[in-house]
DNA sequence: GTGAAAGCGCTAACAG
DNA sequence: CTGTTAGCGCTTTCAC
């Protein structure tokens, strides 16, 4: 609106630039009847704040970065970001904080967007989505000595900060149902083998079968990208080993899994199970409602904002783990209802 | 990393801080052979110049405001805002800018984030989601006097910039589409009409259906909101009323529709003709490939941030009005491909 | 083409 | 409890 400042309302309400400052900060040292007085006069005039002077003399921006990189392309397609982003805007709108959004799209874009990140006085610190192996991004961050919070384990974790949901223990979770229903042949549609979610969700398949003395047969075992294409033709190649029941890196490799199966004459879950991960919303409304692992992904979020402010908001540099518990949700295509009726 | 400022470069380079900060900011002014010297200090120590420092200076940010409304609580669940957000991440690195994400989620967000994002010296200007009737926050921003740009038609345009995709036409190309393919009993399962968008597209199966003379007859409309669900629920009652087609305001509404027309024994698009609006990924992988309406999202925010920049860049106030145009994709679920084997 | 100087609007000691 | 003062690090005239 009008381009007021401290010294206008100080002016009005007769009192001095600092008390103003007070009062806009919540400081308690303002006697009670001048508080109303320079308040009044702000409500009336609409004052606010200029955020760059504040941010210049306090050094606090009040603003924290999101960072997803490139590799993660899949921005637009998997339901997880938008949740993702949603729990962390709640998070920063809790804590009086705003969120900037980096999406690299691009090698020139992670050139472009990188200084504009590192630059101080713009963010408090930085929240960044790991990807595959070989991001610089991290290290580059790392280096920039910017509070950071990873999402998703990265690779390399020395002193750095993260927040993961439990994929290993997850998975094992989801296998063992399977090998308590009693199927004997478990397959797995596995993640990208160059990210930590594809190799967690791996370890937990590989763990769960181990304990329970079966061996571990690598024909059981296709590695692929995220999608529901890619979950399609892995399991035509799947189907070859003949499994009676596939656990799924993803809800959406489920999804084109059943697919493959259907096409090939079979039924789901009767001559092959399945298990995703995630708990997508088509998950329920699929005609064979999916069991799959439910994720608190806004949760992550979250947590991630509070992790992160803390961090940033100590001096001691301890890098900090948070690991989120999932929920197996059963339903019709890991075949549990359908042994218990039978 | 380190702290240095403005004056550190110039006392290594042998300048004085008005030189260093007119490398930075690319002054042609500036002899070649001391351009690289600076540069080189600038390099050399890893520099970047405070961003809080530079905007206080200035008066300008280089960060625009996408604020997408608490009315748009299905952020996570319609593939929309990704793919929006998208685009106008990058419009924001093509242009050195930063995005920042306000995602209101209730009625006490609003009333945080309104001052954050109306205080000087954060934004250059805002990107504003239309949302439905009575959203106050649009005034709000208005009167903040604050650059501003609308995605999708308000409901009051007085004055106000925006950016659309011309719903009315794409509906009306749709529907024109299925009068051709002979169909005579045409229904619509309406967005809502709180909406524009809902108010948009039902004017446009209107239109199509009036300069076609064909009498619009109530009972084959009804409106609901734009879920798969809801799709679900709209088209059994639409169903007693016998439409040989159907034109759903989204992809959603038309997957619920046909899986409601299937539990009713009937097949798409041989007893009822489907047009979807969106063109969703599954619109390609649903068993009966879905034609509708694909809208350039991503451009939309594309050029949401070269408009808003121009705009808060000149003095002018003339309100900018763009229309962007949509497609028709003709797969199976109208029965083009069908009518025209047969 | 380059430097000196005056702010941008706020916070944060420090007096009182 | 309140006011005074000194910056925060940069841009931007204005001289030279």
């Amino acid at each position: 609106v009008t381009n007021l400042k401290l010294e206008d309302i100080a002016r009005q309400a007769g009192v001095s630039r600092s008390t103003v400052s007070r009062v806009v900060n919540d400081d308690p040292h303002v006697r009670d009847d001048v508080r109303e007085r320079v308040k009044d006069v702000i409500r009336r005039t609409g004052f606010h704040p200029n955020a760059a002077a504040r941010t210049l003399a306090s050094s606090r921006s009040s603003m924290i970065g999101l960072v997803l990189p490139r590799s993660v392309s899949s921005f637009f397609t998997d339901p997880y970001f938008p949740r993702l982003t949603q729990g962390i805007a709640q998070g920063c709108n809790q804590n009086q904080y705003t969120l900037g959004l980096f999406l690299v799209g691009s090698k020139e874009d992670e050139e472009a967007i990188f200084p504009r990140i590192s630059r101080r006085g713009l963010l408090d610190g930085v929240i960044f989505q790991s990807g595959e192996l070989g991001d610089q991004l991290v290290d580059r961050l790392v280096a920039s000595n910017m509070p950071l919070l990873v999402l998703g384990r990265p690779f390399s974790t020395e002193g750095i900060s993260y927040i993961d949901v439990d994929n290993v223990g997850a998975v094992y979770q989801a296998v063992t149902h399977l090998i308590q229903l009693g199927y004997r042949r478990i397959g797995t549609i596995a993640g990208p083998g160059d990210t930590t979610v594809g190799i967690d969700r791996l370890e937990g398949y590989r763990r769960a079968l181990a304990d329970r003395g079966r061996e571990i047969e690598n024909a059981l075992i296709v590695e692929t990208d995220f999608s529901e294409m890619s979950g399609y033709y892995a399991m035509q190649g799947l189907l070859r080993t003949k499994p009676d029941a596939v656990f799924a890196a993803s809800d959406a490799l489920a999804i084109g899994g059943i697919r493959a199966v259907r096409e090939a004459g079979l039924r789901v879950p009767e001559d092959v199970a399945f298990v995703g991960f995630d708990d997508l919303p088509i998950a329920t409304s699929t005609d064979c409602p999916l069991t799959t692992v439910r994720q608190p992904v806004a949760e992550l979020g979250l947590h991630a904002v509070e992790t992160l402010l803390e961090l940033a908001g100590s001096e001691s540099h301890t890098p900090r783990r948070i690991m989120l518990d999932t929920q197996l949700i059963i339903r019709d295509s890991c075949g549990a209802k359908l042994k218990r009726q039978g």
